[in-house]
DNA sequence: TCTGGGGTCCTAGGACCC
DNA sequence: TCTGGGGTCCTAGGACCC
């Protein structure tokens, strides 16, 4: 048995744990540059925001309806993260962290009642952390996130599903007809792993809702539609296909990636981009102990300015040999990038990705053809800069392309909502006044 | 004027090999 | 005139997730 333990609309329960004003009132967090809303209180929700839906489309309801809107800020919710997963571990021997506001338990080998227990989790994640969360429980991870979806949605939307369902739901409890009728009553496009386009393709096909779905022969569905949708229905039907994840296994591929605050048209400008992007993934690539073999890096310009002449290329760089160097795998993005920039074209992205990674412990002995920089070294000097900016700050020692600070960054991210980091930056300390 | 970022997995097709 | 079979690897693209 799996629970799903997930925070309601966390990147705006976050925010108001430190604005308590905020309760009670339209809130939407913003994605990067301000863009379109990636997170909505339930009031967002019932003035009819979509995930997703660009800010300047829904700008005009801070007049109309008191919508307040705040730029994302992710070392507050990645800290507040933290604190979460911490207690909702206590639900069992076991939890895989899925994202930043969800986790899987394990409730293998939990005795006593498992609703009672996870209520009293909940109460706990409220009152400690002030976070509200919803649990599902079911015999697989599908079953488990569709009780999720149940009990937050039977809180949300009185009458949706019979309240008892509300906060925790515990498929794994009901009798098959009552599990039905939950699954009769959930659209099919509400299951984990049905998106929009298979969504439409079941409801040409006349399925429509979670039960549907759930009745249909497996290896039909393995030939109509793929293997990915077959475990799905057979994880609909209590037979475990997805396990697990308890350690979580090293990346196949790191990016960075960032769309620009303004257009931009000259190479340097992007150099500076695609140097810092290059940094911030080796970065990454350290924490986790691997080297990268392949470097890709991309340039486009905005599908959504029509009028603009498009262009979108990207490029594979091998490196000499697997590294961690910032030095190396910035310098192969660079080159990648003079080989696809092309002059006269608006770009509003760019991004490098590490490919071919592989354990930084495990990788070949080499033939020292060449006095490069030979890896000791690399090694030493990318630790003393990691550690620098881990003690003062991310960004306090770079590589020079990635342009002084001084210099106004054309390039930069528009953030003009952004709330303090409360949990992060002594700065942002909340001050109490008697 | 203004539309995010970071991942995973699967499939199809082409190049290449023996 | 008539032109195999089986495998790997790579890339691009599509679908999904939060």
């Amino acid at each position: 048995m799996y629970a799903l333990v997930d925070g309601n609309n966390f990147y705006v329960s976050c925010e108001r744990v430190f604005r308590p004003g905020l309760n009670g009132r339209p809130v939407v967090v913003l994605s990067n540059n301000d863009g379109c809303a990636i997170a909505r209180s339930n009031e967002a929700k019932a003035l009819g925001i979509k995930m997703g839906a660009p800010w300047f489309q829904i700008h005009h309801l801070q007049q109309s309806d008191g919508l307040v809107a705040l730029s994302a800020n992710f070392a507050l919710y990645g800290d507040m993260s933290d604190r979460m997963m911490s207690l909702a571990a206590g639900l069992g021997h076991r939890q895989e962290i899925y994202s930043i506001d969800e986790s899987f338990i394990d409730l293998t080998g939990i005795r006593g009642d498992m609703t009672l227990r996870s209520r009293k989790i909940r109460q706990r994640i409220l009152q400690w952390i002030g976070i509200a969360c919803g649990i599902g429980i079911g015999p697989t991870k599908t079953l488990a996130k569709l009780a999720n979806h149940i009990a937050k949605t039977a809180e949300r939307q009185p009458g949706s599903y019979p309240v008892q369902h509300a906060q925790v739901c515990h498929l794994g409890n009901l009798e098959p007809w009552e599990r039905d009728a939950l699954l009769q009553a959930t659209e099919v496009g509400e299951v984990w792993g049905v998106g929009r386009r298979i969504r439409a393709q079941l409801k040409d096909a006349g399925i429509h809702t979670a039960l549907d779905l759930a009745r249909l022969d497996p290896a039909t569905v393995k030939r109509r539609w793929s293997v990915v949708l077959e475990r799905t229905v057979r994880e609909l039907q209590g037979t475990p296909c997805i396990s697990l994840e308890h350690a979580s296994p090293a990346k196949h591929e790191i990016a960075c990636t960032r769309s620009f605050g303004h257009a931009v048209r000259e190479l340097s400008a992007l150099q500076e981009a695609v140097t810092e992007f290059a940094s911030r993934a080796a970065h990454k690539l350290r924490q986790q102990h691997s080297h990268a073999t392949q470097v890709l890096t991309f340039i486009r310009t905005s599908p959504f300015r029509v009028q603009d002449l498009q262009y979108s290329r990207s490029t594979v760089l091998p490196l000499k040999r697997p590294s961690a160097d910032s030095r190396h795998i910035t310098q192969a993005a660079l080159l990648g990038l003079q080989a696809i920039y092309r002059p006269g074209y608006n770009y509003a992205k760019a991004g490098v990705m590490l490919l071919g990674l592989s354990p930084a412990n495990q990788h070949q002995q080499e033939l020292a053809l060449d006095n490069d920089l030979a890896a000791p070294e690399t090694n030493r000097l990318m630790l003393a800069l990691d550690a620098v900016n881990q003690r003062f700050g991310p960004g306090t020692l770079s590589l020079a392309s990635t342009g002084l600070a001084s210099d106004p960054r054309t390039w930069g991210m528009k953030q003009e909502r952004r709330t303090p980091g409360y949990t992060t930056d002594w700065n942002g300390l909340a001050v109490v006044r008697a």
